[in-house]
RNA sequence: GGAGGGGUGGCAGAGCGGACGAAUGCGACGGUCUUGAAAACCGUUGAGGUGCAAGCCUCCGCGGGUUCGAAUCCCGCCCCCUCCGCCA
């Protein structure tokens, strides 16, 4: 949520920043509109309670004094009163609900050093190494490779679950296990591990921005009125929902290890083969809270983690700055790091590191105890590694000639001693 | 799922219809004393909204109700604890 001050005191700019992210003005304006009818609304209603509120004072020391008539008197000033004051809180009360609805649809403002673009077109390659020159028997897709091998079995994860759903098993389970594994020992010298719940209430999901306006992509479990959790930065984000920590806890890291869930709804027909798009897939997810001044650095240092870990996995990768078209909802400032793959070809999205400046943890009303009083803080989070596209890329670019697939270095630690994978 | 108990400031905890935004303790901050520190003593110390300000308003889990007036009474919901049931 944006500071609603913001937008009284600097409108024109905050109109012209959301413009960069195609967000229309007058979404903002509306805003603005309520606002100032839900202040003007409040001040007198205000006005009343405070009248009431003395008439009532008098009712007691009239009591006291035995002055039955003048109590009764202030008694019934006070009652007209109310009925007055009844009538303009339930207005109130009701423009503010649809303030806040409003102010929850309105994104975040992207920082100023934000690379400005329309779409995705315009994001930008800020690092990247050549490509090696790769043989013809790893320019097979891994949908191929992992079926021959007996590792994936798309055909009967869509027969329990539905298309877009996997089943890996023997060395693909134990690799697919082996990642999360890596992942979070990289990460666990400053990054406390934390095993949250998957699934969460609907305030949780409103905290980190997936509601209210992007309902149709989270799954529901009407029953219980609980959401499957897209990925570990919801539960992790709303771990300190309604607090106020100390400063000296910031900066404050952790990470997870979870199952995500994705309706993908709209994505329909898109990198439907294989492993490029699941409803379902496993990730380790590394995220800090932090003040405003150590954002900065802290959105690098995660960066920079991201890419260790890939690199570790000698995966070919590159960085991309989202441009402010692109940017997420709650994002102010993005970069992904994507992966090569050769066997389809495509550089395949493998982390998103985000910053979301203030945006989430006002509305998770996540605070800090700073020197000038409480302060939000910022909130940043990024893949330390997801596991489907990364096994895609390996069962790629490890794919030998005769159709094994090389285990990474760096996962044979999880793999029980196995270094190459057969078929059975 | 059933029965009972409970949710109050950073924490602990009192208050159970009338000046209560809330006693007290701890913590934190400032001061006195001290070469310095500790102890002791004194003082300050919740959050949010609105307003140039004085001030005014809101918040005692959440929502509704009763009342001139609700932290206090009533109803619904959520959460926590204890016991029972069920269960990995």
């Amino acid at each position: 949520m944006l500071d609603i001050r913001r937008l009284r005191t600097d409108l024109d700019a905050v109109r012209a920043s959301l413009a960069t992210k195609n967000v229309d003005p007058s979404e903002v304006d509306a805003a603005v509109d309520l606002d100032e009818r839900v202040r003007s609304l409040s001040s007198q209603r205000d006005e009343l309670r405070a009248q009431i509120k003395t008439l009532s004072a008098e009712v007691g020391q009239a009591r006291k004094a035995g002055d039955t008539a003048a109590a009764e008197a202030a008694q019934e000033k006070s009652k007209a009163i109310g009925e007055q004051e009844a009538k303009l809180a339930a207005e109130t009360n009701a423009l503010e609900t649809e303030l806040r609805d409003r102010m929850l649809r309105i994104p975040n403002t992207p920082d100023p050093a934000a690379l400005v673009g329309k779409s995705e077109h315009d994001n930008q390659v800020i690092r990247s190494e050549p490509l090696p020159d790769y043989a013809q028997h790893q320019r097979v897709p891994h949908w191929e490779t992992g079926a021959a091998l007996g590792i994936l079995d798309l055909e009967r994860g869509a027969k329990v679950s539905g298309s877009m759903f996997a089943v890996f098993r023997g060395m693909g389970a134990t690799l697919s296990r082996a990642l999360c594994q890596l992942a979070i020992d990289r990460n666990a010298d400053a990054y406390e591990e934390i095993r949250p719940p998957t699934m969460v209430r609907t305030d949780t999901l409103v905290a980190t921005g997936q509601l209210p306006k992007f309902v149709d992509d989270a799954y529901h479990v009407e029953r219980d009125d609980l959401w499957p959790i897209p990925t570990a930065e919801v539960p992790l984000t709303s771990l300190y929902r309604e607090e106020v920590v100390a400063e000296a806890d910031l900066p404050m890291r952790l990470m997870a290890y979870s199952p995500c869930y994705r309706r993908e709804a709209g994505a329909a027909g898109k990198d439907t083969r294989g492993l490029l798009r699941v409803h379902e897939f496993d990730k380790v997810e590394i995220l800090a809270l932090v003040t405003a001044d150590q954002a900065e650095k802290m959105h690098q240092e995660i960066l920079d983690r991201a890419i260790g870990t890939l690199a570790a996995l000698g995966l070919p990768y590159r960085v991309l700055e989202i441009c402010t078209g692109d940017l997420g909802q709650s994002h102010a400032r993005q970069f992904d790091v994507e992966i090569y793959a050769p066997g389809v070809d495509r550089w395949l999205e493998a982390s998103s590191v985000s910053w979301f400046t203030d945006y989430q943890a006002r509305r998770a009303n996540i605070r800090y105890r700073s020197d000038k009083g409480p302060a939000f803080v910022h909130t940043l989070n990024g893949s330390a590694l997801a596991v489907p596209r990364v096994l895609a890329a390996i069962l790629e670019q490890y794919r030998n000639e005769d159709g094994s697939v090389t285990v990474p270095d760096a996962l044979r630690p999880y793999t029980r001693g196995v270094e190459l994978i057969t078929r059975r």
